[in-house]
DNA sequence: GGCATATCATTGGTCGGCCAAGTAAGGCGT
DNA sequence: ACGCCTTACTTGGCCGACCAATGATATGCC
């Protein structure tokens, strides 16, 4: 009801348009997590920014420090990718130097993906900007409220996960 | 061997690359928010596929059922989404049918957004589709619990978003 | 051995999303 | 009336992420 007096063309839309009362109110928490999940998206950009990455690559970067070199596919697996995008991730990180790949001698059809040296240097600075995330993510919330919101999470994260196969394709 | 020991050749990365324990265990929340995120998409995909309409676009179709033709910039400041993005989806919403623009007689640089006769047919579909989303979203969770997630999320948001300015920018 | 099938990775295309820059038009102040 | 800043949108470029289809290799089965 702000500008532009809302009714003005809205009754005239035919039958089909039902007015409901909020629609936007619908779903507040499905609502809530995109916001959520794009501002928390938009601040790792920031402090990742400074060291070189994009939002998204620290998964691939901190699964290599850890595991040191890995197949490929094993990486798609680990960071829950779709593979054509581990594959483009990939190649930008290996054009920025941060990642080296070669043929995996055991299996041609295989990829062996390590960081590089230089890329190591990385660790701690975005080891240590994952944790200021972290913290400004929950900046405002009592531990109590952390361990409660985690808890939640990953509770959703149960639920959405695993019924890939089963969950609701259609409606109805 | 296949799976690789994980030891195998980690330890000869160098000496910048000091082990952590578990990189990826750090910031466990920031974590599950994106996954989170992304499991909770794709649901979403999946249930607006049918609808003809790509995941992000059911909120500016949403707002516009609600709030009728409305200047760009005012949806642009509702969804909260760059303009750029907004520039893009309502070219393709419109390429696609679901929305109609025209120029405002009022100021010569706006542009008027308002859905089209049809899509309003979806109106009730998307809806329905939405809230099984949230349904599907939150089976699992008891009603308090819900609830608390909703309320911090809602707490995470408000940390995230009007901090824009003040967020963390570098390191320290 | 030889063929069907599964696995690994890549390519091409499409979207959402951002930023940075640019164009067009209104609004002021003097 | 002129210049100047602001607002409103667009464009181009880039990245993450998906799907679908493809080419290469392994492997299983007969």
């Amino acid at each position: 009801m702000r500008s532009a007096t809302p009714q003005s063309r809205q009754g005239e839309q035919g039958p089909a348009c039902a007015k409901l009362p909020q629609v936007a109110a619908s779903g507040p928490v499905s609502h809530a997590i995109g916001r959520v999940a794009r501002l928390h998206r938009i601040a790792a950009g920031r402090l990742l920014k400074g060291l070189g990455l994009y939002p998204g690559q620290e998964f691939v970067m901190m699964h290599l420090w850890e595991a040191g070199p890995v197949r490929q596919s094993e990486l798609i697996k680990a960071v829950e990718l779709d593979p054509s995008t581990v594959t483009k991730m990939l190649q930008r990180l290996e054009q920025s130097g941060h990642v080296r790949r070669r043929p995996d001698p055991a299996d041609r059809r295989a990829v062996l993906v390590e960081a590089t040296e230089s890329s190591c240097a990385l660790l701690c600075d975005v080891t240590a900007a994952w944790g200021e995330l972290e913290e400004y993510t929950l900046s405002g919330l009592d531990p109590e409220e952390r361990a409660e919101l985690a808890r939640l999470l990953s509770k959703v994260e149960a639920g959405l996960c695993p019924e890939a196969a089963g969950c609701p394709e259609r409606r109805g």
